[in-house]
DNA sequence: CATGGATAGTTCAGCGGTCAAATACTGGGG
DNA sequence: CCCCAGTATTTGACCGCTGAACTATCCATG
């Protein structure tokens, strides 16, 4: 809105947006590499049984895995047709409402979820946290919280309301 | 290497995490969509066609675009087809070594390259350059040299060789 | 000049994701 | 009691990407 709107991008910009995006991704796809070579699991598919062996039970609605996760109800029904399929979750369905249906985390998928941890957290630690001083973390995760808080603001006030 | 590898992520280090991929995450997604949007042309293909643009003579051979761009061959195999279908761009064969395959763009794919330019200027702006301060924005770009470097590093040295 | 290794590019199968449409079920108002 | 709007999940088609074969071509060597 502040009518500076298309002027050209100057080098500086260019070049911080560059080393952003360039780390970000290299890293999120060195961490998936990890995921996947050390716990069989890419890091999308951990999350969800992050989610599950942490709720009671450890079982969830679909509906409120997707909530949890940010993600579309389509791609829930996807991920965890592909989890039971791997015998890491099971579907159950709701006696009360038969609509619902449950993804409960399996002894495997328990098994899974702390070996993925791991390889998480070591992932992380070599090529995230171990690579910058405390200060730049507690920096990097200030700069992160103002980007979110400006993508939050922007979906939500201007649109009106969000089409639900 | 520093044999704190596994130890459980302390809540400091998960949020700092959670932050930095949560806000990278969603703002590569909502660029993306605002460059679908409003160019019709996802930011990855963007990119491509930017390289063409700027190579002499807006043509590049397909190995050099994939070094260019940090992407495999096949995946390069598969963009330029799909580019070409959309009339962007125009295969051509070298004449000296008849394996070798030139992209060149075509009128449609400068015009393009420019529109998405603007696009994807817009949207940086509105999202990311506009929404910290200059002196923010230069710490974030340090922050993420350094973890690039450190990618780097971890890449190259320890393998012995990058069997390429 | 024939041959075998290196190089350039493509093909194929599969993965994780999105969107739009379809299905299955519920619960409240005529 | 029936019907219909709303809700929960699934289906299906497609997208961009990847890695592992495969094809075609080149070139150094014997």
């Amino acid at each position: 809105m502040t009518a500076m709107t298309t002027a050209p991008l100057d080098e500086e910009e260019t070049r911080t947006w560059k080393a952003y995006a360039c780390a970000a991704r290299r890293l999120f796809a060195q961490i998936d590499r990890d995921m996947q070579r050390d716990a069989g699991l890419p890091t999308s598919y951990w999350e969800l049984l992050r989610h599950l062996a942490e709720a009671p039970g450890r079982a969830m609605r679909m509906s409120a895995l997707a909530d949890a996760t940010q993600s579309a109800p389509s791609r829930l029904t996807h991920a965890v047709s592909q989890l039971e399929c791997s015998g890491l979750v099971q579907r159950r369905q709701c006696t009360s409402d038969r609509r619902v249906c449950y993804a409960a985390l399996t002894e495997k998928g328990a098994e899974a979820v702390t070996a993925a941890g791991d390889a998480a957290t070591q992932s992380l630690r070599s090529h995230f946290l171990g690579t910058l001083s405390p200060a730049d973390l507690a920096r990097l995760r200030g700069l992160s919280e103002a980007i979110l808080a400006h993508l939050n603001t922007a979906c939500e006030a201007p649109a009106g309301r969000r089409p639900r």
